[in-house]
DNA sequence: AACTCGGGGCA
DNA sequence: TGCCCAGAGTT
């Protein structure tokens, strides 16, 4: 297991790799934020910010997105995997903000968790990008890194891979740790073929070496 | 823990 | 063509 100073030698090399790993989905409205989440699970980042540039022009608020049919809101997003589902989510989430919240996000993990089709991860990118709640949002790049590299166990639940960054990553890190794990995730230490020869974590990196040493084998 | 939803991107 | 993708909900 990687003690802090080395996790913190990983973050900063990630910044070095990515230094433009900004996150796309960091908008500054909270409403629309959740919305692209929402929208954003099980398909790319660029997909889903391809349809929310249109979407946001013609969808402002709630009110909005439940002054038209549930069909016509599903042509619109129709072009993201599982439209038809999200379409649903969104009007029941909407129909909620207005009932319970007046119309406004809530800030906390547990009452965005309880939101359609807002379950753990959007609820943790909300809370800590939109409103700097104390939350970590683990996708499934971030568990696979932080499992390659030794920032947590390989059994370790999602939750306890959460647990275990809040631990071990200073508060005001949490955020942008996200988007660099996400970036090194994607674009480096990929699910498929993880560049590890040319990974400049190699030296500390625990899966990685397994991996060199495999292939030297063979 | 395992399954389903699902169109687009990519090899 | 076949396989995967910045997940959530249900069983």
């Amino acid at each position: 297991m990687l003690n802090k100073k080395q996790i913190r030698y990983c973050l900063d090399t990630m910044k070095k790799m990515f230094p433009e790993a900004k996150g796309e989905l960091n908008h500054s409205n909270p409403f629309e934020l959740v919305i692209a989440v929402l929208l954003s699970a099980q398909c790319t980042d660029a997909l889903v910010n391809r349809v929310t540039e249109d979407l946001f022009k013609k969808y402002k608020t709630p009110e909005d997105y439940l002054s038209v049919s549930l069909e016509e809101l599903q042509q619109d997003i129709r072009s993201i995997g599982l439209y038809r589902t999200k379409a649903k989510n969104i009007r029941k989430l909407c129909q909620v903000l207005l009932d319970d919240y007046n119309g406004e996000v809530p800030r906390t993990k547990a009452e965005l968790m309880k939101l359609a089709g807002v379950g753990r991860k959007t609820a943790n990118v909300v809370a800590s990008i939109a409103f700097n709640e104390p939350a970590i949002a683990v996708d499934t790049h971030v568990e696979r890194v932080s499992k390659r590299l030794g920032i947590c166990r390989w059994k370790d639940s999602v939750t306890e891979v959460e647990e275990t960054l809040m631990i071990k990553v200073p508060r005001e890190e949490w955020s942008e740790t996200h988007h660099r794990m996400i970036f090194f995730g994607r674009y480096h230490c990929k699910a498929r073929n993880p560049n590890c020869p040319e990974c400049p974590l190699l030296d500390l990196c625990r899966e990685g070496k397994k991996r060199m040493k495999r292939a030297e084998e063979n």
